[in-house]
DNA sequence: GCCAACGTTGGC
DNA sequence: GCCAACGTTGGC
């Protein structure tokens, strides 16, 4: 049995309001468009299978969080739009699909291993702010955030609230 | 397609 | 508990 490391904590205290997040997505499997095109832009995302991402998306993330939406794996890696958590953690419904890709028949539904959140679509930032906006950003204010750190392969990560300010004054956009 | 980095698995 | 083998991630 694998055992859950304890997961990245933010040190923000619990009561701060919102916190922030960085999704990863592979366009080719869900992009910011498909997330666009759902009912009140709202999906549960699901398929996540690494246990320190599971204790973020089961144990830390909450509702009214915010969460930038990033695409791994494609022509133009970077950071395409924000959401917004509405609803918190959440056992995953895809474990326990056998048609599903993210079958996992190690899952009991009595003690589920994995978890979803389910996120809504806030902003689609009229330009990406890209891979290569960022490590040139770090080289100043964000010289810390996680997703940039070599050899990162956690598909959530946290954010920090000076990174987050960062990432919005770049994209020039706003959350009101 | 390549490959570095990392997580998981399983033999011992 | 160790660690080699294997699988996955993700930028390039």
């Amino acid at each position: 049995m694998p055992v859950a490391k304890p997961a990245a904590r933010q040190k923000t205290a619990p009561d701060e309001g919102p916190r922030y997040w960085l999704m990863k997505s592979e366009p080719s499997v869900f992009s910011i468009d498909d997330l666009a095109r759902r009912p009140r832009k709202t999906t549960h995302w699901d398929g996540v299978r690494n246990f320190q991402a599971r204790n973020m998306l089961r144990d830390e993330m909450k509702k009214g969080d915010l969460a930038f939406f990033y695409h791994s794996s494609c022509e133009v890696p970077g950071i395409y739009g924000v959401m917004r958590i509405a609803r918190e953690g959440y056992p995953d419904p895809s474990a326990f699909d056998p048609d599903d890709s993210h079958f996992d028949p190690k899952s009991d539904p009595s003690k589920p291993t994995w978890y979803v959140v389910d996120v809504q679509l806030l902003r689609r930032f009229a330009q990406p702010v890209t891979l290569e906006a960022l490590r040139a950003l770090s080289e100043r204010d964000l010289r810390d955030m996680q997703v940039l750190r070599r050899g990162n392969r956690l598909s959530i990560t946290p954010v920090s609230p000076a990174e987050f300010r960062c990432v919005m004054a770049r994209a020039g956009e706003r959350i009101d």
